[in-house]
DNA sequence: GAACTATGCGGAA
DNA sequence: TCCGCCTAGTTCA
């Protein structure tokens, strides 16, 4: 589950790898039959992200809809041409994820890489697999092309080079420019897509007349869309802010401080693919906070263990029926 | 191989 | 507030 800077780097993907292009569209799990007919062979026009959602345009005023959910993904691959904006990360051998069957892996692949190659940047065209959700992992491309479906593919767009394949989507649905229009207007504003002073009154706007605490209203999607609950976690650590401080009580230049924070932890999430909300690593410590979830997060996750800055215990709660890690001793 | 978990969210209650 | 969606990875036995 991707949050936005996910959402925004597979918009990339299909800009650089579809738009322009005719994909054949299809169904292999037979659930979106109906809307890939609709779209089947039609041009390709754009490819847009807003929050979470990501929108591809098709000629005829034809829009899919696609909204990943907790564990939806896409996967690329055979020619898979890499945006130079962003970067793609493959495993180290020797790290512990590598020894798995890798999903990404067809019978008979193997991830055969170089030590130094964890991060790669890749500009050329060539055959790859690449998926894109939670975390990106680059694997070695399949003997035949297309490759078989592998497991509930909802959608699949191929064009003679490229193939995309789509799993376990929230949403997936066809629609018309009128609906889209509807489904962005609920949101709230992305700073992926403009950071201008207008954007950051709207959200300071919306937040600040919410009495509802801050670490609800960060995952409010129609307040600012992207942010999820990792990003909403760490954001409040780095604000040193009590999740439960009612939004309408704090100043207005906090506010403005949350929204260019998120506009920055969002634009290192779409170039590097990982959620790196630590600021500073340089060296193998920046190695590792790729590879690593602990070492690339201030309270996500790290329950129980000593907080990196004050020492104090990191606690859970249950919050909005979501899981909210923070730090009580740098957070008031 | 079972059980549990997840970066989300809509709808029923 | 709780349930269900729907897939895959991880952990545990």
């Amino acid at each position: 589950m991707p949050e936005g800077h996910s959402v925004h780097r597979i918009a990339r993907q299909f800009g650089v790898n579809f738009v322009g292009e005719h994909p054949a569209v299809s169904s292999p799990q037979g659930r979106f039959a109906q809307g890939a007919a609709l779209l089947d062979g039609r041009n390709v026009l754009d490819a847009r992200a807003v929050g979470k959602q990501m929108f591809l345009e098709f000629e005829g005023d034809q829009w899919l809809r696609v909204h990943l959910g907790i564990y939806g993904a896409w996967d690329f691959s055979g020619e898979v041409r890499i945006d130079s904006s962003i970067q793609i990360h493959g495993q180290t051998p020797g790290h512990s994820r590598l020894g798995q069957n890798g999903e990404n892996s067809g019978p008979g692949n193997h991830v055969d890489r170089d030590a130094e190659d964890s991060v790669t940047s890749i500009g050329a065209p060539r055959r790859t697999r690449v998926r894109m959700a939670e975390t990106d992992k680059e694997s070695a491309a399949s003997e035949s092309f297309p490759p078989e479906p592998v497991g509930q593919v909802r959608v699949r767009l191929l064009t003679d080079t490229v193939c995309a394949d789509l799993r376990g989507p929230t949403a997936c649905e066809v629609l018309t420019p009128a609906e889209v229009d509807a489904v962005v207007q609920r949101l709230g504003p992305d700073p992926a897509n403009a950071n201008t002073p207008a954007e950051r009154a709207r959200f300071v706007e919306r937040a600040g007349k919410k009495k509802t605490p801050i670490g609800l209203v960060l995952m409010d999607q129609s307040v600012v869309a992207g942010i999820g609950n990792v990003y909403r976690a760490e954001m409040l650590f780095r604000a040193e802010l009590n999740p439960h401080t009612p939004a309408n009580t704090l100043d207005r230049t906090v506010l403005e401080a949350l929204w260019d924070d998120w506009a920055e932890l969002l634009e290192i999430g779409i170039t590097v693919g990982q959620m790196i909300t630590i600021d500073g690593l340089e060296g193998e410590a920046y190695q590792r906070a790729l590879v690593e979830r602990d070492e690339r997060h201030w309270v996500y996750k790290l329950e129980g263990t000593p907080c990196k800055r004050c020492g104090a215990n990191i606690i859970l709660e249950e919050f909005g029926a979501r899981k909210l890690y923070w730090c009580p001793g740098c957070q008031h």
